[in-house]
DNA sequence: CCACAAACAAGTGTCGACACAAACCCGTAT
DNA sequence: ATACGGGTTTGTGTCGACACTTGTTTGTGG
């Protein structure tokens, strides 16, 4: 298995709609690249393309049906969010994450969110905390029920929510864009042992502090979440390498895409 | 007098560089779409086209002598950037920023300077801290002087400089973004009476602070830098608006291009 | 004289084509 | 058998063309 697989298709509702707002923020829902650039992360997001994955534009112009042109602005796009590389004169790869990015990534979404907890205490309406509680509540019982994946996007979605809240739009913006690089990471996170209660009471005190109005104690305990996920990473063992082919060097193409492993 | 008009050209040693790894950072520099990107880049930084300006790809593709292809990436290049808004179907123009965008954007930055003060103190070598120093001297020559223009660009350079030996990648991307679109207004906010001074004495601090490795010291600081920088832009009255044609609605589409005013 | 509608002009999104660069394949020489 | 070099294939970057949409001007009626 390749660590952990994201299932996208399976909860459409949250996911799809998540992902829709944050790729498609320039161009219009309906339009061709918009359709193309969702299609083509949600795959990346999904672990479906493999990092380091061909997405030669040719190919994905058959495979939609369209001409090359809009192809390669959705591919611009998916690499403005970090998911594509797009070297000079070079076929576009699924992008790679280095353990070293990972750290610098989390570093930032810590501060940043660091910010939007003092934001949400200092701005946000009571009623506009009120709208984490249904998200939190889905947390708890998948928590109890020990559901990894009914944890997971209204994991996603509470973040969101307050990234929503808070309202600084360009915060809101770049957190988007880092989350959907560290999607499947923070699945990963989630994963390990013990981190899914741990996350659950960490959100659960956070949002006390939020209605409380606790400044200090809401951005400790936010910036905790974020770095707690990184620990989880670390612990995780995960390093960004593609699982076989240790053949020395780290720039080798791997292997285009995984071979099967499907379903959970 | 369109309020600051910033010289770009006088100085191209600097500015340009800078310029050119901002927008650059994933064509290669020779390309036809990043030297496209860079010459509207950066007439758009030096105020040569006004907020609202039309940028028709048909009518950019003769300037350049190229075909829109090219043209329309590049102008894609410069929304992701900030610098430029592309509503579906509709011409592509100079962004107009409102002031609350620039105080969110402030706000960013003030958090991500903190981390980036924070890093510096925490891993920068002292041969690193010294690469700041040639720049912080250009400020006091230029500060000694009065001379705003020359005082400008090294500013520039000294915080390139910190996000650049701060180690982490990410938050120097995200902060070479926003330092774009706000390079008129840190212009605008220099100008302001007894700015220069203040912002001298600020940075002799921190370069202090940073050879002393004090942490809490050097954070405070860097915010303090970028803050009152805000506070200067919102002394000087900017709202973003165009200065004429207050005709109601916030939507109108503006003068084309500024009339004439062009040199100090 | 002004409001409204129809023709017109201008511009965007998309397409297929082409030149040149990069990746791949295969034969050759060591 | 393996490393190198030329030829082939694949793919990118760019171009001009075309349909459809948007914005403008003109013509008509109140």
């Amino acid at each position: 298995m390749t660590g952990s697989t994201i299932t996208l298709d399976e909860k459409p509702m949250s996911s799809h709609a998540i992902l829709a707002r944050v790729l498609n923020r320039s161009h219009q829902h309906d339009s061709l690249v918009g359709t193309i650039a969702e299609q083509v992360g949600r795959d990346i997001i999904a672990g479906r393309l493999a990092p380091g994955a061909d997405l030669n534009s040719v190919e994905l112009s058959h495979q939609f049906d369209t001409s090359r042109t809009p192809v390669r602005e959705a591919l611009m796009l998916l690499e403005k969010e970090g998911l594509v590389e797009i070297p000079p004169r070079r076929r576009p790869r699924v992008a790679r994450l280095s353990i070293g990015e990972v750290r610098e990534i989390y570093q930032v979404r810590a501060h940043l969110y660091g910010l939007v907890a003092e934001l949400i205490v200092a701005n946000a309406s009571d009623e506009a905390i009120n709208s984490l509680r249904p998200h939190l509540q889905a947390m708890q019982t998948a928590a109890r029920a020990g559901d990894l994946d009914a944890y997971f996007w209204p994991n996603v979605a509470f973040q969101d929510t307050e990234t929503a809240i808070c309202g600084n739009a360009v915060v809101r913006r770049i957190l988007d864009s880092l989350m959907l690089r560290m999607l499947q990471l923070r699945h990963l996170s989630l994963s390990q042992p013990g981190r899914l209660q741990e996350s659950l009471v960490d959100h659960e005190r956070l949002l006390r502090a939020y209605y409380e109005r606790d400044v200090a104690l809401a951005i400790a305990l936010k910036r905790g979440i974020v770095l707690r996920g990184l620990a989880a990473i670390e612990r995780s063992g995960w390093t960004g390498a593609t699982p076989r082919s240790e053949s020395g060097s780290q720039d080798d193409p791997a292997t285009a895409e995984w071979p099967g492993d499907e379903g959970t």
